[in-house]
RNA sequence: GCUCGAGUGGUGGAAUUGGUAGACACGCAGGACUUAAAAUCCUGUGGGCAGUAAUGUCCGUGCGGGUUCAAUUCCCGCCUCGAGUACCA
């Protein structure tokens, strides 16, 4: 009987299907593990071989767990809201829930040809109603909460409103917009309705405001701080303005702190970690009020600060704001406003790009107007400048050239004064290090260090109340409106401009039909297109637009949620995939808890990541969420890279002189192409061919070269040049040497049709490979159902995994993987011969147990290790072992069988029911270790002389030290190696190694 | 610029409480079976030098130092590549 795995495949991956192998109990005594790969979103162009790596890596962890006896939740579903199927959309008409039917459709089919052991009966799409009818109803939590910093968490804004009433808003700790103004008790409550709603906005954790957004024209959207790559949009690579526009908002920044302690109580890795920390970005200082000197009292300013270094303030030369601060109108003076205009709105039209790319230049104007040093009471020019991000703590800066770089500069360029106020020489460059000076010129600051200043000045700031310490945070609010029409609809009407929350009951609010899924003509997002989206407050429904009369019938919602929202909670969805009254039950979250592995790429650091992190946090402060940290172990997959294929495209760079004395310059492209090893070999050669190069490509050179000059009259004389376009090929193409196959080449495109292939020497085309990444206009995607056609799920399997380690990226070679297929094969054989089952219940001999127990110890190991490459090549040393010892005994097998099982769960099934078993291997217990096989009584001891290796010497293992240094002296290679000379030491380590230094 | 990670044969990679560098696999070379091919099996395979050979010997884990009986592993100083981030006050 012969290995075939698309025979045994398919009838397997039915088997678990029908049979429900793999579904998870909610209700179990065993202990729960739950393994969770980052869900995909369905693009148009299905797997190729990197998506899958992750996946494999998980199932492996997931099988092993259950063979340990866990009830492992293993599931898998679509992030099946987002752009690309809108933009398919917009190009034909289809509506984009078709398209993502379709694609969920192929990525399941290609899924399931690998025999992964997920729970389908808990699949997710975010983009299903009944789905996202819970992304709404935490929408509305997020609205009907508030950050309350006594208690340090999330709390119901009803609680908010009982303090209001009670005492007004002075004593109130929260995180909250900046534009608080202070009331009492009695006058929140003669504020009228529509009043007191816009104060509690400002306290909201999900909240509506005008805010300065990146605005992607050409995508018609918005976009968050993590979807900008580089300045431009992190898909399609389309620039990206600052714009105002008002907006929904998630106040993360409430969690900011949390966010960054919670990471040192998860086992992620220190770089993604990292990550997070430097996106959260806090840092220590202090906030410091300036007032802006001027002649109107009744007008006066104050320009609040954000410094890490306090203590330089007497080195303060003036003041820098951000061109969008709001201050800047307001202080400016007649004579500066032409200039100061003029730089805010040209700073204001350059994108963030081009803004990034000239962090050099330097540009900045003078406002005219100054402010008053808060223990010197000098005046100091206020100037704005677009090296202050509006963004950043306060949009503004007190500038201390002596101690900053870009303080340091722009006090050079412009030439304001520089005030030392170190004992250090700072007449080429700031002096920016926290340590090694002493205060000079700086009052009750001098001869003190940096830290014992920074102490003494908060004290002063806080004594004439001019500052206090403060953490400032990088971590901005996210924007969670989208200008789209694939996400998800807000559950929100408005009455009078003001938002209102539908009653839950009524959710899902279904996203609405539209005609053209682009932006109206006046401007609106895509739901503006509908003509069914106004709400009826007392029927309770979606109803026509033509009805709204902003008295019970109102306009709803024209943005959606942006992509993460769908992604930020579904991990629980999975622990009860089908409840209809909510997200999941208590039960079900108390059981499953939060997810045990997480595996996934590392480009989702800063934005899934991080936001699912808020979320779960927000929902376990409201009780709704069972743990503070969703994601408990976290081990990112590296990209599997393509190998290019490339041919090369002959052209000739012709100088050529006539008699007239004129030169012709002309470049010729052929329509021959030539592989790799040729074109090392004559590429640029002026004039003159290798001479080892074969007459036909010499002939076919000379040819062309002798038929472009004769179109010319009168040539005195010319030069050519032989140069080669390189061409990416499919690498289907190609065979595992890298041969081209010249005939299908010639029908894939129409330009190879008549196309001249030129061989080599050896009568073969040998292509030229680059490592890129995978992408379909490379021609280098491999995809997973090919290998499983010509080799098995179970080969594609180990294969992946047998590549190297998990977290890095590696590129694919396909040629490699014959190497495990003939290790599946050589595996079969130890249970089949020609006759078929081959498999004798005698007792195994000690060196049969001897592999199997170092396999089940390595592989164990490993698995706990994630070093999954590594059990790879245990289980060929093992297989490779147990041929040798011709084992075919049962008391061995049977445990292999196990022990193969998460990597190749397909022929472990066979192999398994051939041995005799009814149920799925799934579940059969994994062997145990036993050291007592593992022991030995002799070492083949390295002898070594000065550390260097020089022979081996067996012995028992109970020698004492002294018994083993008389033997191995005694030994005549010893004396060879000696010479004669006396050993100055030996070191001998019993069971590890000999080293005699002489 | 800053942060993190990585440099080992022709290739992917293995080995770290310091202890036989190159496991396993690909590729390559040779051989067996075969009319032949495929498949399968066996042998060899880091480099140099010496030797018919068995073998011996030197070099060798990015580079230069150091610690140690012993360094891919630890320490110091560099180089290169990759990833992330970037006027963060």
């Amino acid at each position: 009987m012969k290995y075939n795995p698309n025979e045994i495949e398919p009838r397997w991956q039915q088997y678990w299907a029908e049979n429900q192998t793999f579904k998870a109990e909610n209700n179990s005594d065993k202990e729960k593990y739950y393994v969770l790969d980052m869900f995909p979103y369905p693009s148009g162009a299905g797997l190729h071989v990197g998506h899958p790596l992750g996946y494999i890596a998980s199932d492996i962890v997931a099988r092993f767990k259950r063979h340990k006896g866990f009830n492992v939740l293993h599931p898998q579903g679509y992030d099946s809201f987002g752009l690309p199927a809108e933009q398919y959309a917009i190009q034909t008409g289809q509506h984009p829930a078709i398209t993502t039917e379709t694609n969920i459709k192929r990525y399941r089919e290609q899924l399931d040809k690998i025999g992964f052991s997920f729970d389908w009966s808990r699949e997710v799409r975010t983009s299903n109603p009944d789905y996202y009818k819970h992304t709404q109803w935490i929408f509305i939590q997020l609205f009907e909460s508030w950050y309350n910093v006594e208690s340090d968490k999330a709390e119901s804004i009803c609680s908010l409103i009982i303090k209001f009433e009670q005492e007004g808003n002075a004593n109130v700790k929260a995180i909250c917009d900046s534009d608080i103004e202070i009331f009492t008790a009695e006058q929140w409550k003669a504020f009228s309705p529509d009043e007191q709603q816009r104060i509690l906005l400002k306290y909201r954790l999900t909240y509506l405001a005008e805010t300065e957004v990146n605005w992607c024209p050409q995508l018609g959207t918005v976009l968050a701080n993590d979807e900008i790559v580089n300045g431009v949009s992190e898909r399609g690579g389309y620039p990206v303005i600052r714009k105002k526009m008002k907006q929904w908002s998630m106040r993360i920044s409430a969690y900011a702190e949390r966010l960054l302690q919670g990471l040192e109580t998860i086992d992620w890795t220190e770089s993604l970690k990292e990550s997070q920390r430097n996106w959260i970005g806090k840092s220590v200082g202090a906030s410091v009020r300036f007032s802006v000197i001027s002649s109107e009292v009744e007008k006066s300013h104050q320009i609040e600060v954000f410094t890490t270094r306090p203590d330089t303030i007497f080195g303060v030369s003036f003041m820098t704001l951000a061109p969008e601060h709001d201050l800047v109108a307001q202080i400016t003076t007649p004579e500066q406003k032409a200039a100061v205009e003029a730089y805010v709105e040209a700073t204001a039209k350059r994108s963030e790009r081009e803004r990034m790319a000239d962090v050099k230049t330097i540009s900045g104007v003078f406002t005219g107007a100054y402010a008053e040093h808060p223990f010197t009471k000098e005046p100091v020019q206020i100037w704005i400048g677009d090296y202050v991000l509006a963004g950043y703590g306060t949009g503004a800066v007190m500038a201390v050239p002596a101690g900053d770089e870009r303080d340091y500069a722009f006090a050079k360029h412009f030439g304001i004064e520089i005030k030392n106020i170190f004992d250090k020489d700072i007449s080429e460059a700031a002096y920016t290090e926290k340590g090694g000076f002493t205060f000079v010129n700086s009052d009750f600051l001098n001869g003190l260090d940096y830290k014992t200043g920074t102490a003494k000045i908060i004290e002063e700031l806080e004594k004439i109340g001019a500052g206090k310490s403060k953490v400032n945070y990088r971590l901005r609010d996210a924007v969670f409106s989208r200008q789209r029409y694939w996400g998800e609809p807000f559950p929100v009407y408005y009455v009078n401009g003001l938002p209102q929350m539908i009653d839950p009951k009524y959710l899902p609010i279904r996203l609405p039909e539209v005609e053209k899924y682009l932006p109206t003509e006046d401007g609106q997002p895509p739901l503006g297109n509908a003509s069914v989206w106004a709400w009826d407050t007392v029927n309770n429904q979606v109803v026509e637009n033509s009805k709204i009369d902003n008295k019970t019938i109102f306009p709803l919602e024209l943005n959606t949620m942006p992509g993460w929202a769908g992604s930020s909670w579904y991990w629980m969805r999975y622990m009860d995939a089908h409840n209809d009254a909510e997200f999941a039950s208590k039960e079900a979250l108390d059981y499953w808890q939060n997810v045990d592995l997480y595996i996934g790429g590392s480009e989702h650091a800063t934005g899934h990541l991080l936001y699912s992190r808020f979320w779960n946090k927000f929902l376990k402060d409201r009780g709704f969420a069972p743990t503070e940290e969703p994601f408990k172990k976290l081990i990112n997959q590296g990209m599997i890279l393509g190998m290019s294929a490339y041919i090369y495209r002959a052209k000739i760079e012709y100088l050529i002189k006539t008699q007239d004395n004129q030169t012709h310059r002309k470049t010729v492209i052929y329509n021959n192409y030539f592989p790799k090893n040729i074109t090392d070999r004559i590429n640029g050669n002026n004039n003159v061919l290798p001479t080892d190069i074969s007459i036909d490509v010499k002939e076919s050179v000379e040819e062309a070269v002798s038929n472009e000059i004769a179109k010319f009259e009168n040539v005195v004389s010319y030069e050519y040049l032989i140069r080669f376009d390189p061409i990416r090929i499919d690498v289907s193409l190609l065979n595992l040497s890298d041969e081209l196959d010249i005939e299908r080449i010639k029908q894939w495109r129409e330009e190879f049709k008549e196309a001249i292939f030129i061989k080599d020497d050896n009568d073969k085309f040998v292509v030229g490979r680059e490592v890129e990444k995978m992408s379909k206009s490379f021609y280098n995607v491999v995809n997973p159902d090919d290998i499983c056609n010509e080799y098995g799920a179970d080969t594609l399997r180990l294969y992946e995994m047998f590549l190297g380690p998990m977290e890095q990226a590696k590129p694919w070679n396909t040629a490699g993987i014959t190497g495990v297929f003939g290790f599946l094969k050589k595996l079969w054989r130890l249970y089949f011969d020609d006759n078929g089952l081959n498999v004798t219940n005698e007792e195994p001999t000690k060196e049969m147990y001897k592999s199997l127990h170092k396999t089940i110890k390595k592989v164990t190991d490993d698995i706990e290790n994630f070093s999954f490459n590594t059990s790879v090549s245990q289980f060929m040393i093992c297989v490779n072992e147990l041929s040798q010892q011709k084992c075919h005994h049962r008391a061995i097998l049977e445990p292999l069988a196990i022990l193969i099982s998460p990597y190749a769960p397909h022929i472990a099934e066979e192999l398994w029911h051939q041995l005799g078993h009814n149920e799925s291997i799934a579940t059969a217990p994994f062997p145990i270790f036993d050291e007592k096989h593992l022991i030995e009584s002799e070492k083949e001891y390295p002898v070594s002389f000065n550390g260097k290796m020089r022979f081996t010497i067996n012995l028992p293992l109970d020698l004492s030290v002294a018994e083993i240094e008389k033997i191995v002296l005694a030994d005549s290679r010893t004396q060879e190696q000696l010479q004669g000379r006396e050993p100055k030491k030996v070191i001998i380590v019993p069971g590890k190694i000999i080293n005699i230094v002489g």
